[in-house]
DNA sequence: CTGAATCCATTCAGATACTG
DNA sequence: CAGTATCTGAATGGATTCAG
């Protein structure tokens, strides 16, 4: 069962560590569970729920997470402004694996913390 | 279907998060990855298989790596020194979560990158 | 061989103030 | 309301050298 180089793990160009990168900093996984939790989410009640991280990550995580096609932002012209951020299906298609991690979390908080 | 404070992800105190912050560097993940094909590895021979990865940095993740028990380390009191890393149970039991995100990233490479 | 120690550049992230 | 701009300290990570 040969690994084909292109797609192992353990080489810098794979794509798989290309695309683990961008969703391994301190609060995306954060807010894609949020948005799987809620639906479609504003911004303020995004911040609201997350109620530690700043504005200014609260958009930069956002930005980047729409730009890897994660999340999907919708804005309406009005005054005040409204934008209401959702997770786009390839973003859903993620949560499983993220459900796994959080059980996992779970059970041996205890045991990693001690 | 209440939520229990101490267990929501939102809150900052939240136990997933504390551990969840523990292994979304940049290395983690792809050492356990990398422990978890081959199984008992040296420190040398983790490197050769990360081959981007500083010296510095493989220390450095290993020793938190082993501090939040989710790998062992054993030294063996010989001249040249050896020392073999393994995943420890706990560390184990993350891994099929960890291969729902690679094959998620394999299947959506291409529309998040183009 | 398996690191530890040091130095340095870059990036991250929070606080604050401001805008349409 | 939904951000942007700016400043600053903290943290990350690489290169290099040294040690048992």
């Amino acid at each position: 069962m040969k690994t084909i180089q292109r797609l192992d793990p353990l080489y810098p160009t794979c794509p798989i560590r290309n695309i683990i990168d961008r969703i391994s900093d301190k609060w995306s996984l954060l807010i894609l569970s949020t948005l799987n939790q809620n639906g479609i989410m504003r911004y303020k009640e995004l911040n609201n729920a997350i109620p530690d991280i700043s504005q200014k990550m609260l958009s930069c995580t956002l930005k980047r997470l729409e730009a890897n096609k994660l999340i999907n932002r919708k804005m309406y012209a009005e005054i005040p402004p409204r934008v209401e951020y959702s997770l786009t299906e390839t973003g859903q298609k993620l949560m499983p694996a993220i459900g796994m991690m959080v059980e996992w979390a779970l059970e041996h908080y205890d045991e990693i913390t001690k």
